[in-house]
DNA sequence: AAAAAAATTAAACACTTGTTTAAATTTTGC
DNA sequence: GCAAAATTTAAACAAGTGTTTAATTTTTTT
């Protein structure tokens, strides 16, 4: 019946890293094939398709994308404090996945097949009580008059963009990899400092 | 000797039209000679190859994406108002041209050839003598002790993600285009006063 | 150990890819 | 008006695409 379930799982690896590096469009099934040092006919084995072994990748670093989020926000911080904490544990998990901002943007910007997010990436974050403990925090006037939505936006550009932007930002400036980490970690504190005290117009805690 | 001269230009609108939303690996050269009412010889009897046709395109794009910049920079205004304005002037140029900074961080980001940016883009810049002009302010105490770099960073990340990540965006929030492009245009003001707030120092709080 | 099931392979499929060729058409210079 | 040059076209090219087929090897079950 079953045998090495590694196999399976070394090609879902092989594609995740082509996936990622390359793109949908920027590679092909054989690209992947030669990764995992087999053939072809072994991806439609196991995945029917080169489109569902793209979705399946894809589901999962949506996934990931999201993890660290929901992990932040569950907590039994301040506002302040998750906003802080957020920060700080998106940028360490993006030093390590740096690819992935560019993938989830780059495949939902030409996906042609125009599906929605699935709602199960949602509903973990909905459920944390997030944008309850936000409006709470309005109401109180510890926070700025301002919308969930445009401090997302606030905290997604600060934090995604600059993964993104690293070789456009090297070459601009014509500056090394380990010049731009360095500028990176400065971005951080920045970035935590910007909003921070553009957000909280009080220190009191919740 | 020569013709209409409009043929090589529509062919040029058409491959920019085409690599803007599938990118260089997402679309094939029939589908630009289609969108051109034309055939493929005719791409490679004025442009060679594909890929010098991209390059073509790119490297225009890459003028506009850095033509606002310029434009502001060369003014005779305050670092302030120099970065306000440059804030308002690239969210209305991305509005017209929103999928310019995916398309120059995507094809960055997969150049196979790893050609380094042309210093004709750079030089324009600092011909401006806005990095003196930072440098001066930041020695008179107007501005906060931050490296040009950062401010490049924070400045690029809250001007081009909005732009890059609008498919994300209302996903995520379930939300329309329009209700988007509120949004969008809160997120500005945000921007505007939350860096000039973070970068420049008053005097009354000093 | 034999039979059945699962995993893996090489080869072929039909189709698309970027590019080139050579012929046809249009424009230009005289 | 005519020849030369420039432009446009259809067709072919070899190589690459995702997928499928059928045969082979390996594993599991009996």
């Amino acid at each position: 019946m079953k045998r090495d379930l590694s196999t399976e799982e070394k090609i879902k690896a092989a594609a995740k890293k082509v996936f990622m590096t390359k793109g949908f469009d920027g590679c092909s099934v054989r690209d992947i094939a030669k990764e995992v040092g087999s053939n072809v006919a072994l991806l439609n084995y196991y995945f029917r398709s080169k489109e569902k072994l793209f979705e399946l990748i894809f589901e999962g670093a949506m996934s990931d994308f999201l993890q660290a989020m929901i992990a932040v926000f569950s907590s039994e911080l301040t506002l302040k404090e998750k906003v802080e904490q957020l920060i700080d544990k998106e940028f360490s998990f993006f030093l390590e996945h740096p690819e992935l901002p560019m993938f989830i943007l780059q495949s939902l910007h030409q996906n042609k097949n125009d599906a929605p997010m699935p709602s199960h990436f949602l509903k973990p974050i909905a459920k944390t009580g997030i944008f309850e403990q936000f409006e709470r925090a309005k109401a109180n006037g510890e926070v700025r008059d301002i919308s969930i939505r445009n401090v997302t936006l606030l905290l997604m550009s600060n934090v995604h963009y600059p993964f993104m932007s690293k070789k456009l930002t090297m070459q601009f400036h014509g500056i090394s990899s380990a010049e731009f980490d360095d500028d990176l970690n400065k971005h951080k504190e920045i970035v935590k400092e910007l909003i921070t005290n553009y957000l909280f117009i009080s220190n009191t805690k919740e």
